[in-house]
DNA sequence: CCCCCAAACCTGTCGGACAGGTTTTGCCTG
DNA sequence: CAGGCAAAACCTGTCCGACAGGTTTGGGGG
């Protein structure tokens, strides 16, 4: 269970018949994909999960071609459509006054990219909290990473006033259906959402 | 760009000034995240995605009980039904020749547990491949893992030759629709296959 | 021009060492 | 007997040197 215990490296090594440097290398492994947690001086334990290491990879595969902007859009899209039902259908009541309380946040800072974008994505991470499956805090935070390289893309290719307005309403609007437990609504507002930032992504021309 | 040489571990250690101990560790952590690859004598190369580690984090969340089996069904539910819709639209002949063509497969192996839950994932996997967009397929590999030690416990809980037909025979329709190019409906018999499954490990009591 | 072989290069593993940091132990005091 | 404190034991992070194989490279011979 997290937080148990692994034997010492000096242990391992004489069990396994192997040097130091290998069971070193093992846990490295482990400790990269956050299945184990390393401390100097205190022994590894086994960690919780994590999304440092998913969002690692993505934006390896963002960064080779391997993955472009639109895809992960799309599988955002996908996810979070799904996600916003749940969480307007589990969410608790502080969770609903949380995701209220974000959507205002970034109405409030909407002059302010930097903190608009850091609210969006706590917006959308507490959604994820929300639908009370692990799996998709997991992915939501997996794609964090690439978001925050992206979306200022996205909000530049928002000049007007209007569209920028329109992008932080829908937020509020959503919040909004989450905290009245409608998950049909919750869930179409999500995806116009979603249908208006890949529009604006490609305006700006990503590929 | 994938397959690119990275510096050797010597002259790193030279340049970042650390022993060449630091930087086999880092190296390895990459590896571990299937961002470099190594080998012996060879310099480490830039590396492809791949699920494996992603595989490896996910059975970890489900071995620690963070991570249900359920949660793992909502969400390869969600976008599962998204890549079938995908597939039936952006599918190559060839890719849906292979679709049927393994849908076949699972129909002759129906008597072989093992076989057919290794064609089953095959099917699978050629539909996330077919959907053209990497991120669903490497989410797909993510799960497989997972999916190989769970599938059995589904597949015991449809005792009847009826309900072990209708698994099988609701792949063979799906692989149709999208041979056929019928997005809407591979999607809903996508649906109804994970209703149908998510019943089997209800009944079979997973959590 | 091509092929082959030796040299140079590189990674994987080993052992030993030591600087800090953490946990355990055992003693001493109240 | 309980609690606190200091020393000892333990542990990880990093360094160095060494060597067994595997891979790449370059030069010489055909």
């Amino acid at each position: 269970m997290p937080g148990d215990k692994l034997p010492s490296e000096a242990l391992l090594s004489k069990e396994l018949h192997v040097s130091r440097t290998v069971v070193r290398e093992a846990f490295r492994s482990l400790a990269a994909m956050r299945i184990i947690e390393l401390a100097v001086g205190r022994r590894a334990t086994v960690a919780q999960i994590d999304h440092g290491a998913m969002s690692l990879m993505i934006e390896h595969g963002v960064h080779t071609d391997q993955i472009n902007i639109q895809q992960i859009y799309d599988v955002r899209r996908t996810i979070e459509t799904r996600i916003v039902t749940l969480a307007a259908i589990r969410r608790s009541d502080a969770e609903a006054a949380e995701i209220l309380a974000l959507a205002a946040r970034m109405q409030a800072s909407i002059a302010d990219p930097a903190a608009l974008l850091e609210h969006d994505l706590a917006f959308h991470t507490a959604l994820a909290r929300a639908s009370r499956n692990p799996v998709y805090s997991l992915l939501i935070g997996a794609f964090q990473g690439i978001t925050r390289q992206t979306w200022p893309i996205g909000w530049k290719s928002r000049p007007t006033q209007a569209a920028r307005d329109l992008m932080v309403t829908t937020h509020v609007d959503i919040s909004r259906a989450v905290a009245a437990s409608d998950p049909q609504q919750a869930m179409v507002l999500m995806s116009l959402h979603f249908d208006e930032s890949v529009r604006a992504l490609l305006t700006a021309g990503l590929s």
